[in-house]
DNA sequence: CTTGACCTTCCAGCGACGGGAAGGTTCATA
DNA sequence: TATGAACCTTCCCGTCGCTGGAAGGTCAAG
């Protein structure tokens, strides 16, 4: 199939598919017309990528976990390490998001956001 | 002072004030030899920047800051909506995170992590 | 007089695409 | 059969917020 249809197929527009076939993620074979020419398998791993991509993985996790998905003799226990590395990533900017959240709300709550020019936010960035 | 001293008391690598001079945040004098020379009010506003951007604010939305801490007339209210619609942003990539951090989890928790080949978070990653 | 720590400009690259130009192919319709 | 739309191709540039490095100028100390 053309690469319009792999990509309604895969959920990736046709440029995330082109980029990845340029970072060696995925090889479909070639038409005679020069097409791009997606199996199913292809758009199996495109489907992969999609979903690997949209739970946080880098493009570089993604290459690994595809590999491992293709060793058919990996150990689970190499899938579960950057899923698992992944997880305190994710914590890390979870802590870091609420920490930045709580300063902005108290910045936010002090603020009259009236008319007058007095502002605590200025003045809290120009301190701090 | 020259850029070395005002990285040093704003905090910020020589080459990001380089940078902010570049798109127009701060312009400082130059001296007789062309070095950049900053004023005391210059390592201000870089400690401004610095101190804004480490809260999550976009170089945008620094220089809209930078713009209204400068603009003595300015009305609290103006500030105010900046910083809430950027809570309102972290607020949902917080959600994010955790949606994703509680699927995440969930397939950590259910691969064995052994040496055998069967996964389920490949599984999931394939057929999800 | 040299060394080393500064400083300058410019150019290139990161990640993960997206936009758009310039051109080839295929298919349906007038 | 012509033509126009809807595909497809490659190529290059732009995004954001820096960071690294090359090639070269300046300055203070020994």
């Amino acid at each position: 199939m053309n690469i319009g249809e792999a990509s309604g197929r895969s959920g990736l527009p046709a440029k995330t598919i082109r980029y990845y076939e340029d970072i060696g993620l995925i090889r479909p074979d070639r038409s005679d017309n020069g097409y791009r020419d997606y199996s199913s398998d292809d758009v199996h791993k495109l489907r992969f990528l999609h979903r690997s991509r949209s739970l946080g993985f880098s493009v570089d996790e993604c290459r690994q976990l595809l590999a491992l998905y293709e060793d058919k003799s990996r150990a689970s226990a190499d899938v579960k390490e950057i899923a698992t590395s992944k997880l305190t990533e994710i914590d890390r900017k979870i802590r870091e998001l609420t920490e930045l959240r709580r300063t902005l709300e108290h910045l936010v709550h002090a603020c009259h956001g009236n008319e007058r020019p007095d502002c605590p936010i200025l003045e809290e960035l120009s301190e701090g």
